[in-house]
DNA sequence: TACCAATGTAGACGAGTGTATACTTGCCGG
DNA sequence: CCGGCAAGTATACACTCGTCTACATTGGTA
């Protein structure tokens, strides 16, 4: 195959039939709102899309195909992002912690507490400029659909893989903490926020508690978790 | 094959039209497999139960309210045999211990070891049980249908209050956890429980991993939150 | 210039859908 | 025995849907 196509600046390069973005569009539009993506039809989209119902043939073979196309993007969009955002937040976090901090258990727990707090803020923050993403995104990981459903769990894998690649590379945990334990933790800590992303854009009123649940339940589970590891108490992951 | 919606104990004797419960047990059959419950068909319900399809007229106004009757009927069938599962647990894993084990933060870990396996084993049984169940409520939940999800967003409230409630009652956690911070992690344990129970049935090779996993989840969640809370660095659950 | 592949459009067909009106059947209290 | 009532049935209508075949408009290229 060829993977030189793939290397032109403009990301958008493959995709850039107008008819296509405008179907897509037209999926997020019509599925961010109170649809799921399979139960949207061919007509439908068309008619959103301002666009002749045969045109969809040109560009997908039916709507689950566009759901795909549509998870592509979104993860391509996403995943970037919100690698360069734990990185930020890492960064800022650790920028004024010159001397170790008194540690339990292995764990910093108040440069945890920091990290762990720009994280979500800015996690949180890129989810109030993308909602209808994560509205589908989550949806549709729960959903009816086998593809869509394994094409979003790779999405999710992917994001917590990086968050333990992170979380490594920044001496975040405690060093007894293995790596299959880091990257268990991390899938945990990842769908929890994934979730927690749907009450926070569906209650907007409550969007300051939110964030500040999140927050505690991730120091929660890396606490725990380091706790119960350097007591000897955790069993062997089992892949 | 699925004998879920069997047997009905007298219990909402006045309500029950044969048709009716034809009605539902068809829904929960097609939307078991691959559909979502918004996406059923009013001639399609009828035809998988074998009626005409106006007589879904003369129990329901519309798929919505179908799915609300289907998600009551779920409710009163999940709640009080989960309750009683989990005493049940409690008892079978508090048999033998007349002493108190050696304490940390507060907690006895090899006692909520104990009674999480047991909690956990028995959980997933059911499951096993009930799969259609919880397959449509896990999906429901992040579904798109803002009433249904409503539903059974207080069942799932239901389940954890019952959590909370069985937690203080049996002295599982340290003193010093207060009420709503129990409430908080038991809403957080079972949202993971319903979570993996789909994994749980999507992956059948993975049933004895996924089960191990549940158990080690439930343990560091509880751990963390005592370790913090006996450090006094929980904040006060806000809400 | 002429070709051609990609994109978008037009109209039509059959199947399936939600819903309204009208009919049949079995049951239960007077 | 009767009349009402709930449950289920039959038929019909207007509409949407997915899909098919055929046609129009581009832009690049041989």
């Amino acid at each position: 195959m060829d993977a030189e196509l793939e290397d032109v600046p403009a990301r958008q390069k493959a995709t850039e039939a107008p008819g296509k973005r405008q179907l897509m569009a037209a999926a997020l539009r019509l599925s961010s709102t109170s649809r799921s993506l399979s139960s949207l039809g061919l007509r439908e989209l068309a008619r959103e899309a301002g666009l002749n119902p045969n045109t969809f043939y040109r560009h997908f073979r039916d709507v689950d195909d566009l759901g795909m196309a549509l998870i592509d993007d979104i993860s391509s969009q996403l995943r970037q992002p919100l690698r360069d955002l734990r990185r930020e937040a890492a960064a800022r976090a650790a920028c004024c912690d010159l001397l170790r901090q008194p540690q339990l258990f292995g764990i910093d727990l108040q440069r945890g507490r920091r990290v762990t707090h720009e994280t979500v803020q800015l996690f949180f923050d890129f989810v109030d400029q993308h909602p209808s993403v994560f509205i589908i995104g989550v949806r549709e990981l729960h959903g009816s659909s086998p593809v869509l459903r394994q094409a979003l769990v790779k999405v999710m894998d992917e994001f917590a893989e990086d968050m333990a690649i992170d979380l490594l590379e920044f001496n975040l945990l405690p060093d007894n903490l293995d790596q299959g334990k880091v990257r268990q933790i991390s899938a945990l800590v990842s769908h929890g926020l994934f979730n927690q992303a749907l009450d926070y854009l569906a209650q907007p009123e409550r969007k300051r508690a939110i964030r500040a649940l999140a927050e505690e339940q991730i120091i929660m589970q890396f606490t725990g978790a380091a706790v119960l590891q350097s007591l000897g108490l955790l069993q062997l992951p089992e892949h």
